[in-house]
DNA sequence: CTGAAAGCGCTTACAG
DNA sequence: CTGAAAGCGCTTACAG
């Protein structure tokens, strides 16, 4: 049997026979009932399937127990994609965890539209993913409203956001690569506006550098990527297959997974061998590159620990706690597989 | 200058020299008001940078313009299942373009408490997507409320449901593989309980038999997999193996692509060649599939198409239209790729 | 231990 | 064209 949709306090008090103040003690928990009064009122709700109306209870305590996340970006995938998808998993859990619901959103004019959505529907606080633009940051942190950052880029100290150490990662890739003897890279480098991306780039070149690998000396080159995806890294690495094999680079480095497996999939279609003729790395530890052949070395990025972190500093900003991190990096470290391991070391 | 939060309707009025009414009309823009009232009116607004409450709203009007979205599913990924991401990603488009918001759970027990609390939130509608309880179906018909299933499996002849045509896809994967001259096929299959890949399965054992290739002459042998993942995939046919190259299969089939390419991981790992000695065949045209060497032949799921449609059907529901389709079936087309396409054929 | 009243921030008839 | 009043469904002091 349906049933009318929605019963209200006051309906669940007439068929329990007491007040509304009374039903609403019962029902939130909140005062005192005898264990009768209890009984009927348990009983009644019950019948009606009563849910109380959390429309009604944000009005009265000012806050909605939501959170809203916004994704920053201009084309899919969005939550489909491979790194922000895995944190948003876990911003999905830890809110669970935390008492907190997610209301999703994804702005792909990078405008002020989804934030004043998020603002008008009253959540308690926002998790904004992904390169956003200045105004964005400008404009939220003129309402007293608890936020915070995701792999955004941002040099605001104010703004607490919570980031992969990139540098560093980028470091340990070359340091891996050239351990292994390498001494010609190609690098395939995603768009510098992101964070991300030029800061790997900087501290694979960086770490090169202090080993005496420049590209000043034709060991290292650097070919910019538009985008970061699979296509463009299969497209750059088309329009440099010549080169690479002529002057013999052994050794290929992209700022991502994707352009990395778009790359090593044009090499290894035109026949060349890797990990034996060439090596291929990437970055995200995405969980395509353990899945192809042969399994594609690259960077850990603690996706989990950004999720759950996300979602905890911001409930720490919420209940206007002190002494909250601006800055929370996490390590990287490099996973080697198929792709960079040869045999004959 | 940070501000209060949010300032009332009741503040704004006062700022502007009239009454609540009046400038809730020039606000909601339901209603008259003079030229010079209303400049009055949005002048102030932008002075408060005033956001009028979702919530105050939404227990007026009694709806919220916010649908939920359920995802059921006991193990990460969820959002960012290689499927269902791209779903999501889709829902969240539509439901953009059509004024709605996205309210986004996973309920990781197959339980009624996601349920509970999209109902006590008063979400106008509800898309449940993939494999829920049949308790879940009959405890949301109890209530009034809009709402559709995404890839679940029910027969239940009442409930709106959007899932592809996954017996017709898994018949043209047979029809492919067999127009090819495979004629002893190893078939790895995802839990039975889910509808898609028991239709799959089904599908293509049916068309298989019609072309007069029969598991009952050791033609085709099913192996069943606990779960549909690149793991399971793995490590059935690490498991099988010895078997898969004595018997001399020529043909993998596995209902989906994770599936597939942990069991063509291993083929490859072993130094067995695709598609020369074996070719393999997956099934959701997971963005993956695409990447990997070779390249995996799949069949096509319209992702894009069930996205949309569930937002735009539910909308349609929530207006309480007549002749909503029980059932919208998506057709399904084989893509071949490098993993079954023979030079010599 | 229980109920009447006020109030959260809006909108919507209804007067004027 | 504008304002006073009632009401949406709750909770929270405050009396009793």
């Amino acid at each position: 049997m349906n049933q009318k949709l929605n019963y209200s306090l006051r309906e669940l008090a007439e068929l329990a026979g007491v007040s509304k103040s009374t039903a609403s003690r019962v029902i939130s928990g909140n005062g005192y009932a005898s264990p009768d009064v209890r009984e009927r009122v348990l009983q009644a709700a019950d019948q009606l399937r009563y849910k109380p109306s959390a429309v009604a209870r944000a009005m009265v305590a000012k806050r909605t127990y939501n959170i809203g996340v916004i994704v920053f970006r201009d084309k899919l995938p969005i939550v489909s994609h491979t790194l922000y998808g895995r944190i948003i998993d876990e911003i999905l859990m830890a809110a669970e965890a935390l008492g907190y619901s997610i209301f999703l959103k994804t702005d792909r004019e990078m405008s002020l539209r989804s934030t004043d959505y998020m603002l008008e529907q009253r959540v308690d606080g926002l998790i904004l993913i992904s390169r956003l633009q200045k105004n964005v940051i400008d404009y939220v942190k003129k309402f007293n409203i608890p936020y915070l950052m995701v792999n955004g880029s941002t040099e605001d100290p104010d703004v607490v956001h919570l980031v992969s150490n990139d540098e560093a990662g980028g470091e340990r890739a070359a340091e891996h690569l050239a351990a292994d003897g390498h001494r010609k890279f190609f690098v395939i480098a995603g768009p510098g506006e992101h964070r991300s991306h030029s800061l790997r780039l900087k501290g694979f070149c960086q770490r090169l550098e202090s080993l005496g690998i420049s590209s000043s000396q034709g060991q290292v080159t650097i070919v910019k990527s538009l985008d970061s995806s699979f296509e463009s890294g299969h497209e750059l690495m088309e329009q440099h297959f010549n080169t690479l094999r002529e002057a013999q680079y052994t050794a290929i480095f992209c700022t991502n997974d994707m352009l990395a497996l778009g790359a090593m999939k044009v090499i290894l279609d035109r026949g060349m061998k890797v990990p034996e003729e060439a090596v291929v790395m990437g970055y995200d530890n995405t969980e395509l590159s353990s899945m192809v052949h042969p399994s594609l070395s690259t960077v850990s990025v603690d996706a989990a620990g950004i999720g759950r972190d996300a979602v905890s500093i911001l409930d720490h900003l919420i209940r206007g706690e002190e002494n909250i991190p601006r800055l929370t990096e996490y390590e990287s470290h490099v996973l080697v597989r198929q792709s960079t391991t040869r045999e004959e070391k």
